[in-house]
DNA sequence: GTATGTTGTTCGGCATGGCCGAACGCTGTC
DNA sequence: GACAGCGTTCGGCCATGCCGAACAACATAC
């Protein structure tokens, strides 16, 4: 056994996920014997794993080219993990206030590994061409929804996802982790992150924070756009007490049904 | 064993696969309990498979109730779904102009199942507010892109389509298998599908299959929109027209990689 | 307060069911 | 026409997933 497959998980399982995953990752389709040497298993272990996805439609094979691609009940999957989501259904609202409030482009993201997930996306209110972005995946440090959220993970986790890669993206992508432990803690003085074209040249963002009962960050939700007009001297702080507003209101939002533990 | 799992098949995937099901069908979150005796399976092996998939991040557990969602994991694979799927990235120009030139909704959806799932939407070019219907997954039988699909298909799949339940949505909604027949023997002539107020009252598509260089349908494209705006006698004739000329072009673009068999 | 019903979880042994090596049919290429 | 590559099938060994039963934690009932 070359990975010996964490004891208490069940084997075909595991594969199973991990051909979806690999299939998920490459962008053309693979074949058996490709899949087979990626995620050394025998071949024919990965038929067989691959005919009980298809036969689920959860991966379908190219008559073409007999290669196999991920399946349209993945799709549907994918949209009822959106539509079972706590945070995002209950951000709708908050979304759309804020979007309003602020005549920009509103996101609402959770920590994924060492990615923000985008769950849910308002487009800016004038009738520009945008593209949605919900099902996107963004590295936590070159986001404001990501620092956002680091910054109220438990020491454990925060030292955990600081000692992880973190790519530069543009010039000025923080790159550095004692920076970035720095540019934390005072996000979670402010209570907002703000995000100054350390992802795409032009761009920004102002996020903040949601957190449950406990204190736990649950997601971010933040206003992104043009670097200039989002972080001009005279709507910065403006914008920052917004989203700062509708992150705490979302937050108590979320914590409602128990009562806050001391 | 109750269901004795189709010969071939791995067990355990298969369950996995209908435990991910189930999970995506309820609305609210589903214990281990109820899943085992849904699905008829011991609650000591659903829990297994429910660790499995748990560490793939594929579902979740809510620390607060212990109960069982979806997890991040499946919106990433949804999405990769939609990245990897050709008809949807070469449908994008086309639906683009399409949208430009009548002015409304287009959407371009595959046949899954009993239903045509959304891959591609581009909003109306009016300003308006709209909501994103990627994803959606409707009723074939209740809208122009499923009719548009099922006049394509082989006579074999054909009658086992029409064998199926057809609910009613509307009062308009075409219930009755022989008359849907007919309907489809229609559009086949005339290469163009219309839906009048068949699933949401006040809403119309006009829709045309897209088909491979064998003559099978892989899809379909439509314009969507308020029933009579779309279906008004001076301009349904050029938006059928419209509507077939784009289906032709993306069904060349779809089949330009291989010569045509006769 | 105890009793009783849940729930999710763990354990260990039986035998089932998944795994792999090898062979097959097929399609393209040199 | 031999070859190399693919996806697929087969059969037998034994690892491994399955299940019944016991467990702990919680909620409820009285």
């Amino acid at each position: 056994m070359t990975t010996p497959a964490r004891r208490g998980t069940i084997q075909s399982v595991d594969r199973a996920a991990r051909i979806l995953k690999a299939l998920s990752a490459g962008t053309a389709h693979l074949g058996v014997t490709e899949l087979a040497q990626r995620l050394h298993i025998a071949k024919a272990t990965v038929h067989g794993l691959l005919r009980t996805l298809e036969r689920q439609e959860l991966v379908e094979q190219d008559p073409e080219s007999a290669k196999y691609r991920l399946g349209p009940a993945m799709l549907l999957l994918g949209n009822a993990y959106l539509d079972n989501h706590e945070l995002r259904s209950r951000s709708f609202i908050w979304a759309d206030s804020l979007a309003n409030r602020v005549g920009e482009a509103v996101r609402v993201g959770v920590l994924h590994g060492r990615s923000v997930l985008i769950v849910h996306h308002v487009f800016r209110p004038d009738g520009s061409v945008q593209i949605l972005e919900v099902g996107a995946s963004i590295p936590w440090h070159a986001c404001a929804l990501g620092k956002a959220i680091a910054a109220q993970l438990e020491p454990d986790r925060r030292r955990s996802i600081l000692a992880g890669p973190m790519p530069r993206l543009t010039g000025r992508t923080i790159a550095d982790p004692h920076e970035m432990s720095e540019v934390l803690d005072a996000i979670g003085e402010r209570g907002v992150a703000v995000e100054d074209q350390e992802a795409i040249v032009g761009e920004a963002e102002v996020a903040a924070a949601i957190v449950d009962h406990h204190g736990h960050p649950v997601g971010a939700i933040g206003v992104a756009g043009p670097a200039e007009r989002l972080l001009a001297e005279a709507r910065a702080e403006a914008i920052a007490l917004a989203v700062r507003d509708v992150a705490r209101g979302l937050s108590r939002d979320m914590g409602a049904r128990r009562i806050a533990h001391p």
